[in-house]
DNA sequence: GCCTTACGGGATAGCGCTATCTTTACACCA
DNA sequence: TGGTGTAAAGATAGCGCTATCCCGTAAGGC
């Protein structure tokens, strides 16, 4: 119950030497039977194992960390905490991989390059066991401390098709194309877009000038990036200048929910008709869009199953598994609601 | 820049013993030096900086860790990470604490008493150098984890007055009155309280009965509570189901913003005039709220302003300093708009 | 019967730091 | 001049664990 007591110790630690005493077997028998190494006669195991229960014993990650040059932690650099999709994502690998008893480091990166750098030199001094890093959108820096450490990398939410590289995700460019094509194929032909700048934003992006190049209806004023942080706020404001700007649009895609849930509270109180004056389509399928007035038009991303499976292939790798398929495209899924 | 190379190492780590080598001086100078403690010569700490700094050295904090039997690392428990008040708290929480050099580690207890205690024995074995839990509705066990562990622990969201306890947040209970007080101002007489059951939402809850008892007006069929986390799906459907229970109903508080979305969004649907013919009020002022139609009237709290406050407080019991207002209450605000 | 091989278990030596004690150097006082 | 105090640096010994080497014992081969 209490860690303090019957050990002589100066910190007062329980450690495994106590276990070990009890079990009347060695230090390193104890070791090797807790965790399941090496060659221990199965009486012995359980024997440790009760030993280890009956003192609640946990074993210093420190010190395990320091002998093996191992840590149990993983490090997930996610470029914000403050984005629902963020939490669905983290909550899916914590769900994970505490299970199979490893520590989540998060690290926020703030979308800076800067920051996700001093992040990697910072938590990679820990010698986590796995890494999960966001989108391939980093400084060379970065990306030469992940190669160098050795320590199993999987990346989230994008896609990439280089050798060596473990990712899961989806397809952002062409789910942006996926939409713009959508809204061609409802008679929209002046389509614009918006976005907070953020990589995936950007990839999105790209697919909407493909779909709209390929229409050979590709306009670059009718893009507004900017670079403020998505929020309904953010999109209530860039709506209204778009607006003032092209007056004649019969559709924005967002690059992003929020934006488009302020777009459209803007359209409603300006009285606006969407979708007949304008359409409006976001992307990522947050909770609120089913309820907006009209419904929102979006892209669904499964955040959490890109965790989940983040988090699992991580585990092979971190296990020295070999993984078979080293790219998992999730896809994504048109939602179409009455927005566009 | 690479971290194998001339050190001799087993592990190819660049340790300590490389940068005193490299500025001439014992181990030990290095490692008082870097740390900043204990008296070495001015032009020595120099001297030992400058090759760390050369070397791109950071410390194995496993080892500091072990030797120390103090981690860098602070550990962050919060109820869910699904939801847009604890992004708010844990970038707070992160951006104080980071830039002091500490680790956050985040746990996700899902609302359980028993994964809260799970993870705070967990993750107490790393020796965390402090600690912030999210209100105080745990166990024993746990109780007793946090008070015997002798880690620094600062409480947040809710506060108490036990001597000895830290805490920043505000007075959930007093909250919840307050709205309905502003409810009940409004001439509104029959009201009822929807919420997701979690502490804070029962706190509210507290409050809500006093007030209405206070006003002579209190009756317990009016509260409807669920287990399901808070969604604006729930808020939706709890909404439907109240007004067939209560079609007399002329207020709802909703024990959080999301469940009041769901009900404004169900309103607009059934034609139910809001405020008119029943006032909605939600809690924590969502960004969204200042959106929806009408806009909610809600309660805002400081999540970012308690998770900075409380990350300075557990900063400053870290290091030893006295806190002389080890309660910090930041407060709350009664926004009032259209929706009641 | 001796040697090999395998297996179960233990002894030992660190992992990279820091707490603690000890030593050295030098100023100060009687 | 010798003793003493103190600042500055170093030597030493772990922190709690695991990697590695080593030693018995038993089974199997010739």
């Amino acid at each position: 119950m209490q860690r303090n007591g019957k050990t002589g110790r100066a910190t007062g630690r329980l450690t495994l030497k106590d276990v070990a005493a009890r079990a009347e077997v060695s230090v390193i028998t104890a070791s090797r039977a807790l965790r399941g190494v090496g060659r221990v006669a199965p009486e012995l195991v359980a024997r440790v194992k009760d030993a280890a229960a009956e003192l609640n014993y946990v074993p210093d990650p420190a010190a395990r960390a320091l002998a093996s040059s191992h840590s149990s932690a993983v490090t997930v650099l996610v470029p914000t905490l403050n984005n629902p999709a963020t939490g669905d994502l983290l909550e899916a690998i914590h769900a994970v991989l505490l299970t199979e008893g490893f520590q989540v480091l998060i690290g926020d990166t703030h979308y800076s390059r800067e920051q996700e750098e001093y992040l990697l030199r910072n938590y990679l001094s820990y010698r986590p066991r796995g890494l999960i890093v966001t989108g391939f959108d980093r400084n060379e820096e970065a990306r030469g401390l992940i190669a160098s450490s050795g320590v199993p990398c999987v990346h989230v939410l994008e896609l990439a098709n280089t050798p060596g590289v473990y990712c899961v995700g989806l397809n952002q460019s062409e789910a942006g194309r996926t939409m713009v094509n959508y809204l061609l194929s409802k008679g929209r032909r002046r389509i614009a877009f918006v976005a907070a700048v953020d990589p995936r934003a950007m990839l999105r992006a790209e697919g909407y000038r493909r779909a709209l190049k390929e229409a050979g209806l590709y306009d670059p004023t009718r893009e507004l990036l900017s670079a403020a942080p998505a929020s309904i706020q953010l999109g209530a404001s860039l709506f209204s200048e778009l607006l003032v700007r092209h007056p004649d649009l019969d559709a924005i895609f967002f690059s992003n929910d929020d934006l488009a849930h302020g777009a459209l509270f803007t359209a409603l109180k300006m009285g606006i008709r969407v979708p007949e004056q304008i359409s409006i389509a976001g992307f990522n399928n947050l909770q609120e869009g089913a309820f907006t007035i009209p419904p929102l038009t979006t892209i669904h991303t499964s955040r959490a199953e890109i965790g989940r499976r983040a988090a699992q292939m991580l585990l092979a790798l971190m296990r020295g598994e070999k993984v078979d398929e080293p790219v998992v495209d999730v896809g994504y899924e048109l939602i179409i609601r009455e927005s566009a």
